[in-house]
DNA sequence: ATATTAATATAACGATCACTACAGAATATG
DNA sequence: CATATTCTGTAGTGATCGTTATATTAATAT
C-alpha cells in the first residue's frame, strides 16, 4: 500500500491551482511551459510526470476552474425559484465572478483558447463543448419553467437560452476590456429588463 | 515621377485582401508568416518590403476589415431614423455579417487577438480601441435620441450602449461556435424585445 | 547492505517562429 | 552602353516552443 520510490516533493493540488490561475490569465497558447515551470515552481519533468503534458494539464486546470469558479453560477440555475430568477442569477453572479479578482478576468471557458482556425483543436473543442453544455442547462431550466406554467408553451426556450448565453459571453469580452463590476451588473440589468416581453411573445422561434 | 528600380509584380491590394481573410479566420497569433506567404503567394522579403512586417500587415488588414466589413454596420447607426432602429440595425446587420461567408466567422475586431496577458500588446490595444470606439458611437447615437426626445433624459445612454455592445460581442462567440444566421437573428430579436422597458426606466444608471 | 522504484535537475532535442542577409533579376536614369 | 535602384527567391538567422534523454537523488522492499 505504501508508495514506493522517491516521494513527490510538491503539493499537486497547489501546483494545479497555480496552473489554473496562469491559464485563466494568459490563455492556453500564451502560457508556455517556461511560464508554468516558474509559476508552479517545478521543472518540466515533474510536470510531465504528474500531469502528462501541457494539454492534459490544461484540461485538469479547466476541470478545477469549472468546479470551483463555475459552481455558484451554474448550481444556482437549477435551485432558483423561477426561470426569471435563474437568468438574473446567471448574469448577476457572472458579473460578480468576472470582476472578483484584482483585475477583471472574464471566463476561462470563453477566453482561454481563441476559437480560430489553426488553434489547438482538442482544447477548442473541449471549451466549445463546455459552452454548449451551459446553453443546454439554460434551455432545460426554461423548459422546466414552461412545464411549471411560468412561461407560455409557444415560447422558444432555445432562443432565449441562446440569448442569455450570448450576453454572458459578451460580458467576458467587456470584462477583459476593463469593465468594472458596476458596469457588468448594469449590463445584466439591461438584459433582464426585457424579460417580460421575452416570455410574453417569443420574438423568434427559430434556431439553427 | 516614374518609379525607379524593379517594379513590384503582384497586386498589393489583392495580397492585402488575402491577408485580411487569413487573419480573420485564424487570428493574429495563429497566422504564421508561412501561412501568409502561401495565401498571398509571396516570399517573406516581398511582404516585408510592401507591408513592413506581420504586425504592420495585420494593422493594415484590420483597416481594410473595418472599412469593408464594418462599413454597413456602423454607417447605419447614424443614418437610422431612430435610436431603436439604429440598435436593431446594429444587431441584425451584425447577425448577417457574421454569417455571410461559407462558415460563421464572427468579428475580426473581437476575435483576432486573445485579450490575454502575454498576447501582443500593440495588437490587443488596437483591437480594444476599436471596440471602445464602437461603444462610443452607440452612446453618441443614444444621446442624440435623448436630445431628439426619443429617450427620456434620465436614461443612462452609456449603460445601454454597453449592453448592446455586449450582445454584439457575444454574437461573435456564438458565430464561432457554429450558430446559424437564423440563430443569430433570434438573439438580436431577443435583445430588442427589451427596448421599451430599457428606455422607459433605465435599470442601472451606473457605469465604471 | 543491496536492489528496486520513482521523482528530481540538467541539458538538450527537433520543430517552428518572425525575420533578414545575400545575390540575382528587372526596371529606371545618364 | 553603364549604373543606380528596387523587387524577388534562396537560404538561413537566433529565439522560443513543447517535450524528453540522461543521470542523480531519495524513498521503500528484501
Amino acid at each position: 500500500m505504501a508508495e514506493r520510490g522517491r516521494p513527490r516533493n510538491f503539493d499537486r493540488q497547489q501546483a494545479l491551482r497555480r496552473a489554473m490561475e496562469l491559464f485563466w490569465r494568459k490563455g492556453f497558447d500564451n502560457t508556455s511551459m517556461a511560464d508554468l515551470t516558474e509559476a508552479m515552481a517545478l521543472r518540466p519533468p515533474s510536470i510531465y510526470a504528474a500531469f502528462g503534458g501541457k494539454e492534459a494539464l490544461f484540461n485538469e486546470a479547466l476541470d478545477l476552474y469549472v468546479s470551483s469558479q463555475g459552481r455558484d453560477i451554474w448550481d444556482g440555475i437549477d435551485t432558483a425559484p423561477s426561470a426569471r430568477a435563474a437568468m438574473e442569477h446567471l448574469l448577476k453572479s457572472t458579473a460578480r465572478s468576472y470582476s472578483a479578482g484584482p483585475g477583471s478576468r472574464g471566463c476561462m471557458v470563453v477566453l482561454a483558447a481563441p476559437q480560430m482556425e489553426g488553434a489547438n483543436a482538442a482544447v477548442s473543442e473541449r471549451l466549445k463543448a463546455e459552452r454548449a453544455g451551459n446553453v443546454a442547462a439554460l434551455e432545460r431550466r426554461l423548459k422546466r419553467a414552461v412545464s411549471e406554467g411560468e412561461i407560455a408553451p409557444q415560447i422558444s426556450c432555445r432562443a432565449i437560452a441562446n440569448y442569455f448565453a450570448t450576453v454572458q459571453h459578451g460580458m467576458s469580452i467587456q470584462a477583459r476590456d476593463g469593465a468594472s463590476r458596476r458596469a457588468l451588473l448594469a449590463v445584466a440589468d439591461c438584459a433582464m429588463a426585457g424579460w417580460g416581453s421575452l416570455v410574453e411573445s417569443s420574438p423568434a422561434a427559430g434556431r439553427e
